[in-house]
DNA sequence: ACCTGAACACCGTTCAAGT
DNA sequence: ACCTGAACACCGTTCAAGT
């Protein structure tokens, strides 16, 4: 029996222990979870489960699941802001591009559904430091929408109010009608068609 | 030893079993519960030891945990209503009327931000049959701001587009707001100031 | 008709112990 | 440093059995 081939590397098992990265698994495993089966399919067990995985070992990543929902929470933001940059931008800015934003915000909402409910179901606590976090993916993505605004009064399209609060205003319109849509209050194919309605009564109420 | 005075009545023990209106007993501790230690903290194990109660019990009045929680959520629409109903009337309807309504539907959400959760978080399905449910708790709510518009549209104050999708377009936004104070993303003391607001700019955007 | 007791399958979380 | 196995306390739900 000459030249056995070692069953094992002789420094490391297969690189580390299981993965290459379990944090971002997780957080991977989480988010498809979520998408495809809901929220309340997403346990720990399951998890750990599809990652062939102890269910212990996920707890050396985050501290408990409610830090998991907080970065499944962080990731929607981020894509969120990101999408609402694009439409911005894609559509010449100004009034055009800021009715492609609503319209995006939208239907990110409805694309991700169950995401977005974890992004503002109150499963994860806000605000916790209140302040040096303006760069933290919630706040991020309403940066934008502040921007949006100020750029346009400057433009003389939009009137000189306080600029947060009337991004405050107009976040509380697009996340309602989101919201309203995922309650099916009114039927999905009819999103579209009130966005539109809103963007107009919007722009009427906000014109300088 | 005559005349032993029986331990229990001879029809019935002590009327019924154990509770006059056990339904009603059980939506009433889970609104308490819900409202004093949030939507997380109610469980049908808690709720039956609370009325004194074997948690199978339970299951004789309500199918399941989802059951107890869409009657939680039609209450808290009745409750709304009423509410804006009230402010509505009391203002003298009319535009310092919608304004009352406005307020009030936010200070609702405020008063009782895990009951409103229970109502719009996702965890009841709304919308089963699409008819004959506009006497429900929820359509009916949305009933009285329909009314509102009309009514409006009627004096000359709301310009004559459709009331369904006014109606919609207002819901939301009021929605919205209340969504954003609940999440912290404003400060609870900053909410009655964002509703002057918007009360001022929606207007400009639905005048006649 | 209404309720009890015990059981089942499932959670999140912890902790000693392994490599 | 990272992971496992077994355990703990807690759920929702069911079901035979009691009155």
């Amino acid at each position: 029996m000459p030249m056995a081939r070692p069953k094992k590397p002789a420094r490391k098992p297969a690189g580390r222990y299981h993965h290459g990265d379990l944090p971002r698994a997780m957080l991977q495993e989480a988010v498809r979870t979520i998408q495809t089966r809901g929220i309340e399919a997403l346990t720990l067990r399951c998890v750990g489960e599809r990652l062939g995985v102890s269910r212990s070992a996920l707890y050396r990543h985050f501290a408990d699941k409610q830090a998991l929902l907080s970065a499944v929470a962080d990731e929607g933001f981020r894509t969120l802001r990101d999408e609402l940059l694009r439409a911005w931008e894609d559509a010449g800015r100004g009034r055009p591009g800021f009715e492609a934003m609503g319209l995006a915000y939208v239907r990110f909402a409805v694309a991700h559904p169950s995401h977005y409910r974890v992004m503002f179901g109150g499963l994860v606590p806000t605000q916790e430091e209140a302040e040096t976090t303006a760069d933290a993916p919630g706040p991020s993505a309403f940066q934008v929408l502040v921007n949006a605004i100020v750029e346009q009064q400057a433009a003389g399209l939009v009137r000189k109010d306080d600029p947060l609060q009337l991004a405050q205003f107009i976040w509380a319109l697009v996340h309602g009608v989101a919201m309203l849509v995922l309650d099916g209050a009114l039927p999905a194919a009819g999103a579209d068609a009130l966005v539109t309605f809103a963007n107009e009564r919007l722009r009427a109420g906000i014109a300088a």
